[in-house]
DNA sequence: GAGTTTGAAACT
DNA sequence: CAGTTTCAAACTC
């Protein structure tokens, strides 16, 4: 789903890419009948990937992914054993050139790239790659032979030894530089870019690595000694392009090759292939549940709606993981790809890539099997470094009313809404929620809705995805395109035309009122969101939805019992913008790219009344500043910290130790390009550690003090919800209502005469307070049964 | 809650 | 690019 042009993913920061997910689509209004197929940019269903790609698939993938399951639980443990074998069809690599039909054949001695997950297994036999039938096989097991054909077609087998291997994938990049996924050798084989996180982490570890615009730099990924696949509770599909290895010395290489999208907004996508590739770094320091979701491009064939993304979580293990996808080198170049399907489960979550490249001269699509059926996948890129954020992750690929458009050369992704009678959820029975994202999180699954919650890095672009009902609800299968365009009242864009590619991260194209696809509206996806929410919230109800009014209110709708102040990922806090309108960067909604929402702020233009404003305002601050909807925390340098800012603070009076210093506030130390006086922000600084211990210790406190405050609320309601009602039903719990203030009055004059009594006599206090506390527990005792025997006089006489 | 401080953004 | 002003958030009382 996410794609990002090299051009811009070289410009983008390396952190952005964690938590952003594009996507591109075709704009082509030529294709309305893709509105339903058109897959959305948004997260996944956050249910297991594999309970959902298995309802479609075959009962054997549903075995073996059952089997997967099971072997992920005897195993449960970060390290992420991944074990590659051909037993199954689930991943069919076939010979390119295949459009995106998602009926292309398997072919026999192709089939059988499956991998399958487990913490026990190893990989039974290598890896062949085999360039000239653009197959690649991995571990195969149960097809020998199609092994030691491809062994044959290749002169040089390419054979990847499981044990002690680590996973590279370079990428393609602007210099059209082959994407290179790499299983070397332990020892290090030539060609292999070893990082300081494998110093880091002994074992071997899954990497990607990218080369091209962007320095190579490869990241370590799961902590895995073994490569383990479906050991998670997700599984994705993964087309991977394979070209022949650019050098003989080179070790293994996979080159993955990326969709060239022949359609766009833009006019010169139409003449040049829309190289898209994007690059998803994730660090995880800590412990915590992190995902990293790569989207690829699309075609605008059926296909192309199938799950397209990569999704790494190296849930709990602290390992570095890197996803680079790069665009497919210019279709002149002579290039062979293979589209390789590839179940790859990581800790909990599941990889998904799927890339095929219809520009290549010699190319290889991704077979769909039948079986396979694998829906479209939306994927979120989400970061998490220690993070406390979470971000509700709802899938939206087969909304059957929005879809998701792909400028070129954008980062952000646009969704066009289309009418709902086009695209109801009737008509895609089999259009379920496929998860791309796993998360060590509990899944809040409510009757029309699929949530997740995953860590997000924080201070990054946080997209917000309205919860998508599921198809098999009923209140969602009626939505007229009249409602849509209530809820979406943008105009069209008048004088502005709006620069595609400068829009602030999350920016969204909706549909304008028009009804035709001429014109939309810059509306920052998190604003969608709030529509959904607002849609949703609409049918649930059986109401008719209300006017465009509700557009700024309806995220104050509770839904499915839950706030939509709860369903928003990023707790964002409303601004109070007096003088800028919210339309400068001053105001953090706008330079997040957000519409305002619930705040304070006087004369706010940032809202879809005021979107030529809105569209001047962000011109202008791009013009003056392209990178400025930019995350400002981007990864550092090699060697340094992950996260630095991209500018750096210059701060003169606060040391770098108040929430003034941007720095500070983004919990990351100053570094070099920082400009600040007297800078008490860095690692050995004493007072930074005392803050941060006061600040953990004020966390602390305050969990504590919520966690009480949770639990004495629930005792209390508790309570009440034994009161009365218990005593009619004869339950056996007895009335509280007999704790009146009379008793409690005597209550307390026994224990004050306990303790007038006991200091009379001059007991020590400990055995004055003994005294006390078996005093009240009498009190307690004849509480009890004075309530107990008025409830059985209560219920003798059936009162 | 009002006033002050602070530093980024905007402006010159 | 540097200096100044504007602005809104962070902070203090």
């Amino acid at each position: 789903m996410d794609v990002v042009s090299p051009e811009l993913n070289s410009l983008l920061p390396d952190e952005i890419m964690d938590t952003e997910a594009i996507e591109e689509v075709p704009h082509s209004q030529s294709e309305p009948t893709h509105d339903t197929s058109v897959p959305m940019e948004t997260d996944a269903p956050v249910t297991s990937e594999s309970l959902n790609t298995c309802s479609n698939a075959t009962p054997a993938e549903r075995v073996q992914a059952a089997t997967a399951a099971a072997a992920a639980d005897s195993a449960p443990g970060s390290q992420s054993s991944i074990t590659i074998s051909a037993s199954s069809t689930l991943f069919a690599i076939k010979p390119a050139l295949a459009t995106s039909t998602a009926t292309t054949k398997t072919t026999d001695s192709l089939t059988g790239t499956t991998v399958s997950t487990s913490g026990t297994q190893k990989l039974a036999t290598p890896f062949a790659f085999s360039a000239a039938n653009h197959q690649i096989i991995l571990n195969k097991v149960a097809s020998a032979q199609a092994t030691e054909a491809a062994k044959a077609a290749a002169a040089p087998a390419q054979v990847i030894k499981q044990e002690g291997q680590k996973l590279l994938v370079t990428t393609i990049g602007k210099s059209g530089q082959p994407i290179v996924l790499q299983l070397p050798h332990t020892s290090g084989k030539p060609g292999v870019s070893q990082t300081s996180g494998d110093a880091k982490s002994p074992t071997p570890q899954f990497k990607v690595v990218t080369i091209g615009g962007r320095e190579l730099k490869p990241v370590v990924g799961s902590a895995g000694n073994q490569v383990t696949t479906l050991q998670a509770q997700q599984l994705k599909t993964v087309q991977i392009p394979k070209k022949t290895p650019a050098s003989s010395t080179a070790p293994i290489k996979f080159i993955i090759t990326k969709t060239v999208n022949s359609k766009g907004l833009s006019p010169q996508t139409s003449v040049t292939p829309v190289i898209a590739g994007r690059v998803v770094t994730q660090t995880s320091p800590v412990m915590s549940p992190k995902t990293i979701t790569l989207s690829e491009p699309h075609n605008t064939t059926i296909q192309s709606i199938s799950g397209k993304k990569i999704a790494i979580s190296p849930l709990k293990t602290p390992s570095k993981v890197t996803v680079v996808s790069v665009a497919s080198p210019p279709s002149n170049t002579s290039q062979k790809s293979v589209a390789l399907p590839v179940n790859v489960a990581l800790g909990q979550q599941i990889l998904a890539v799927q890339q095929s490249a219809p520009a290549s001269p010699v190319k290889v699509a991704t077979s769909q099997t039948p079986a396979q059926n694998i829906k479209p996948v939306q994927s979120v890129a989400v970061g998490g470094v220690g993070g406390s954020q979470f971000k509700t992750i709802i899938p939206l690929a087969t909304q059957p009313n929005v879809q998701q458009i792909q400028v070129p050369g954008s980062r952000f992704h646009y969704v066009r809404l289309v009418t709902a009678t086009t695209a109801s959820a009737a008509g895609q029975p089999s259009a379920p929620n496929t998860s791309s994202v796993a998360t060590g999180k509990p899944l809040v699954v409510n009757t029309g809705a699929v949530r997740m919650s995953v860590p997000v890095v924080q201070a990054q672009t946080m997209k917000q995805v309205a919860p998508k009902p599921l198809t098999s609800a009923p209140q969602v299968v009626t939505t007229t395109q009249t409602q849509q365009r209530l809820i979406m009242p943008a105009t069209p864009l008048p004088q502005i035309q709006p620069n595609f590619t400068n829009l602030p991260p999350g920016t969204v194209l909706t549909s304008a009122p028009g009804g035709s696809n001429v014109g939309y509206a810059v509306v920052p996806a998190q604003y969608v969101t709030q529509l959904q929410q607002s849609q949703f919230v609409t049918l649930a109800s059986s109401s008719s939805f209300p006017a465009s009014s509700s557009v700024q209110t309806q995220a104050k709708l509770p839904y499915n019992g839950v706030s939509a102040a709860e369903t928003t990922s990023r707790p964002r806090k409303p601004c109070n913008c007096t003088k800028s309108q919210c339309l400068k960067l001053y105001c953090d909604c706008f330079a997040n790219g957000e519409f305002c929402n619930n705040c304070n702020c006087n004369n706010c233009f940032n809202n879809l009344e005021h979107e030529t404003e809105r569209l001047k305002a962000i011109k202008t601050c791009l013009d003056r500043n392209p990178e400025a909807f930019k995350p400002k925390i981007g990864k550092g340098k090699e060697g340094e910290s992950d996260r630095r800012h991209s500018k750096g603070c210059n701060c003169k009076r606060s040391g770098c130790l108040k929430n003034y210093c941007e720095c500070y506030e983004a919990k990351i130390m100053c570094s070099s390009i920082c400009k600040c006086i007297g800078c008490k922000n860095f690692e050995e600084s004493p007072e930074r550690k005392t803050l941060m211990h006061l600040a953990d210790a004020a966390e602390v406190r305050v969990q504590q003090q919520t966690a009480a405050k949770t639990k004495l609320s629930s005792q209390i309601s508790d309570l009440l919800m034994r009161t009365t009602p218990i005593i009619s039903s004869g339950g056996g719990r007895l009335p509280y209502t007999f704790v009146t203030k009379e008793v409690l009055e005597a209550t307390c004059e026994c224990l004050l005469e306990q303790a007038k009594r006991a200091e009379q006599t001059r007991q020590p206090q400990a055995e004055a307070e003994r005294a006390i506390l078996e005093e009240f527990g009498h009190c307690l005792m004849s509480i009890i049964s004075s309530a107990g025997k008025a409830k059985t006089d209560c219920a003798s006489i059936n009162c």
